[in-house]
RNA sequence: GGGCUUGUGGCUCAAUGGCAGAGCAUCCGGCUCUUAACCGGCAGGUUGAAGGUUCGACUCCUUCCAGGCCCA
């Protein structure tokens, strides 16, 4: 009859702070209130006061609202955190009434305050409020991980991301970085005449790539949609439209591939395309853009990545694909040109191909192992074979290559670039080639975009088109190991 | 998909196959100029899950779940 309840250790801390909760309520305290005028932060009051000595004071008032972090003797100190740093509140007796000092012990760390006060610098030198009067902004109900250690298990700061955030100060400089990053990207490309454009998201074929896709299905159309691989072929029918010479666009694309440090399912892309101009004037451009970049938010263009000095100050080494291979396995390609002869080459120095992969297949295999790890410093590898590059302009001085370029630092890829294929014979002729492989490469669009042939019918301009992948880019630029580290929700399994 | 590896209280970590422990946080008491505040005390556990070996399993084995690193 008598069942006994166990308590697990959390549902204790939760249960005595309802009961804190349920205390200022009865106090008449709303725990969860409306607003707070706030008229600083706490950066503001360090830069505002950082020539008051120790044992100094000032009278003038301040509201300032943040999140308690720690307490001490009590309750006399407080560490409280808002986003743009740390304030210490001194809450003293003499200076708040008996009714307040009460609430105070129902106060705990995570708890939102709202303080208003003047500043004083302790004796021991740290600048802190004087309280005058405190609002509870909001009673947090669940503990925060321990303040010295804080939150370092990495599955839980990616499950709990706001809790990584709270604890782990680094992680809110990264993310403000990104936004920052994507901001400077933004005001490149408009000021220099490019439009922003947003395309679908929901594809009736997956194109403008090679990769599985995700497969969605809506209703009241009664068809299977799939998540875009990549925007390219609607950016390029706004070219088509002639909606502007310069577009571009940053948004999501979705992969239906592994995840690792280098790859998140959805990731987020710039892609911009730029009529009159070929795959030249994109290498210009990538350079121009992440140099400035660097140049903007550090200062410098000389950065650091893990330990490895990089120089992103323009311009960059070229090479061509052939060219590099050459140059780190000693075999031209350029001279073995059937398949089966490269795969021989190959095979020589290790490099494993499959028995129906083309010449360009095996190139780049040959190049991913043995030349893409010696790529540190900013180079754009140029020329790429043309049957692994069926949305680009063949090259106009080689049939067998395309005008295309991918520029790697550190290893990584990091922009993919072509003179575009604007010939629509050709276009459906690649397609149509494409389709034929369906059945050994699952990563190949199943039937034609024949909407997009025919844009391409109606004419589109001479363009170079460029992407970039922006959450690598923020990786390099913000030290970041793993791409869980700049995206604030990275895909995980749901815990079982 | 393969190899290696991790999972113990809210958090950070211990525990040769032999009594599941510590620090922080919480709670109780003390303390009103602290800085990971300090001092004293109490409480908190189905060791990721399920099986197995064993007199005895956090520890060894199998499977599964969720991570991490490397590889394809």
């Amino acid at each position: 009859m008598s069942e006994k309840t166990t308590q697990s250790s959390l549902e204790t801390l939760r249960n005595t702070r309802i009961q804190k909760l349920n205390d200022l309520i009865d106090n008449g305290v709303n725990p969860y209130p409306y607003t707070f005028n706030r008229t600083a932060c706490a950066a503001d009051l360090h830069e505002k006061y950082k020539d008051l000595p120790p044992g100094g004071e000032d009278s003038k008032l301040f509201n300032v609202a943040g999140r308690i972090m720690a307490m001490r003797n009590n309750g006399m100190f407080i560490d409280m955190v808002d986003s743009s740093g740390k304030i210490q509140l001194f809450i003293h007796q003499d200076n708040v009434g008996e009714e307040k000092l009460k609430l105070l012990k129902l106060l705990d760390v995570g708890d939102i305050l709202g303080v208003s006060g003047t500043m004083r610098r302790t004796p021991r030198g740290e600048l802190s409020i004087r309280v005058k009067d405190f609002k509870i902004l909001s009673k947090s109900l669940l503990p925060l991980p321990e303040k010295w250690h804080g939150l370092t298990d990495v599955e839980a700061r990616y499950r709990n991301r706001y809790l990584d955030m709270i604890m782990n100060p680094e992680v809110r400089e990264t993310f403000l970085k990104r936004s920052k990053i994507i901001t400077e990207i933004r005001n490149y490309l408009i000021s220099r005449g490019f439009l922003e454009v947003e395309t679908p998201m929901l594809h009736p074929i997956a194109g403008g790539a090679t990769a599985r896709p995700f497969i969605t299905y809506h209703n009241t159309l009664d068809m299977k949609m799939y998540l875009r691989i990549a925007p390219e072929l609607y950016l390029k029918r706004l070219l088509v439209g002639g909606l502007c010479e310069k577009i571009f666009e940053i948004n999501r694309s979705f992969r239906n591939e592994g995840i690792s440090p280098k790859h998140n399912p959805e990731f987020t892309m710039l892609e911009l395309y730029q009529a009159y101009v070929d795959y030249n004037e994109m290498m210009v451009l990538v350079e121009n853009l992440i140099s400035t970049l660097a140049q903007n938010i550090f200062g410098t263009m000389e950065i650091e990545y893990q330990g490895i000095p990089i120089n992103l100050a323009p311009p960059w080494q070229r090479i061509t694909m052939i060219g590099a291979v050459k140059k780190y396995t000693n075999i031209d390609f350029g001279q073995f040109l059937s398949a089966p002869e490269a795969a021989q080459e190959a095979e020589k120095i290790g490099v494993h191909v499959g028995k129906d992969d083309s010449w360009g297949v095996i190139l780049d295999k040959v190049f991913e192992e043995k030349v893409e790890p010696h790529l540190i410093q900013p180079i754009h590898i140029i020329d790429y074979p043309r049957d692994i590059s069926p949305l680009a302009k063949p090259h106009r001085d080689d049939p067998r290559l395309v005008e295309r370029f991918e520029t790697r630092i550190n290893g990584l890829e990091f922009a993919n670039a072509f003179s575009e294929l604007t010939d629509p014979i050709d276009q459906r002729r690649r397609f149509e080639r494409q389709v034929e492989q369906k059945e050994t490469n699952p990563e190949v669009p199943s039937e034609i975009d024949e909407d997009y042939v025919k844009a391409l019918e109606y004419g589109m301009p001479p363009a170079g088109g460029l992407g970039i992948g922006i959450d690598r880019l923020v990786m390099l630029l913000t030290n970041s190991v793993s791409i869980r580290d700049v995206i604030s929700f990275p895909t995980l399994k749901p815990r079982g």
